[in-house]
DNA sequence: GGTCACATGTAATAGGTTACATGATTGG
DNA sequence: CCAATCATGTAACCTATTACATGTGACC
């Protein structure tokens, strides 16, 4: 198994890798601790999960205990060094540029044609979207056991992360009070 | 054609349909429009842009006025009565999730368990992709003359979606601040 | 006459999502 | 033993991206 064949791996695929490499996980253990966390700047689908495991192990990147063929019940997988070094490899590489799909602004973007209301309407779904969000993915959730070496100086890299997470939805409905403020511009002015 | 044609247009047909409807544009138009504004939270990529506009016609929802069939040179799309209500009824249908692939943080995520400096250097791709950001698409540019009518109380959309960018923008960079900043506090427990 | 920006297009492929299918285990 | 949750998998489909191919008009 030569480096170049790490080299094609798919973003998702590292990501699995990642979450493998932090302790050993089964595939349903990696999905959930995706929702939990990544969920917002990386979903991973279940269609691709099991197959990204299933290729991670063939190229020897990770490996699970019991091999029995029979076999069908939980499987957990754990790194191997060549998987710890195909990791290190992936986080030294430059990252692909950061890429968004947001519908919603998108149509806010070319509701102003419209009436008001409409627009109205698409801040109300951000804010609802937004909202969930918070109490949902954004919220820190209480601490695991494997979380308590990942310090970055004071404070814990999930900590980190999810400041980050609170700080964007926060941006978000700030923004969503700013363009319900410049609407009601238009309301005073009827008034 | 039935409104049933126009249920299964994708996200991205419906964004280029949004541009035409702003105002008459060619493809190349679009592109470049596209790059201005929504990049960032709509990227439309060059492979999708001229097949889509085609299905749109097909689909009677834009026009363009010289259809002879030799010529190759810019052809300027306007929209239909029918692409206009298309428009309006995906504008007041609820929007997908927001999706983001944000490798760098994926990466933050698990280097962690490596040495600090590793860390470093994704905090500063980080802020070297943040800052280009800023100065390319986050900031507002010339007004355009189809840009005046799109106003939204006091302030025209592309100001607020100019403004969310950088509030985005700026949040990021302040974000990568605070990290660098947990990461000094290992060098001063060193020192 | 050359080259650069404008302008359109296509083919191959990668990549991801949905929906479906199935079995194992646990608690009531 | 039934339901719910845990757990794994796959096939079909859709979408998007990349790389390439081609032509045009303008300016120097």
């Amino acid at each position: 198994m030569s480096v170049d064949e790490w080299a094609d791996l798919t973003p998702t695929a590292r990501t699995i890798l990642g979450f493998v490499a932090q302790h050993p996980r089964s595939g349903y253990d990696i999905r959930e601790a995706a929702r939990r966390s990544v969920s917002y700047f990386w979903g991973v689908s279940d269609g691709q999960l099991y197959p990204q495991l299933k290729l991670l192990a063939e190229l020897g990147l990770i490996e699970s205990p019991q091999e029995d063929p029979g076999a069908r019940s939980k499987s957990v997988w754990h790194i191997t060094p060549a998987g710890r070094a195909a990791l290190t490899k992936w986080i030294r590489s430059p990252s692909a540029p950061l890429r968004m799909r947001d519908e919603n602004l998108v149509k806010m973007m070319f509701a102003a044609e419209l009436e008001p209301a409409e627009v109205l309407r698409l801040v109300d779904e951000r804010r609802k979207s937004f909202e969930w969000f918070a109490k949902n993915v954004a919220s820190p959730g209480p601490a695991q056991s494997w979380q308590a070496d990942q310090k970055l100086g004071s404070r814990t890299t999930s900590e980190l992360l999810h400041e980050y997470g609170k700080q964007h939805t926060e941006n978000a409905l700030a923004w969503c009070d700013q363009v319900e403020e410049a609407l009601r511009g238009i309301a005073n002015d009827r008034a």
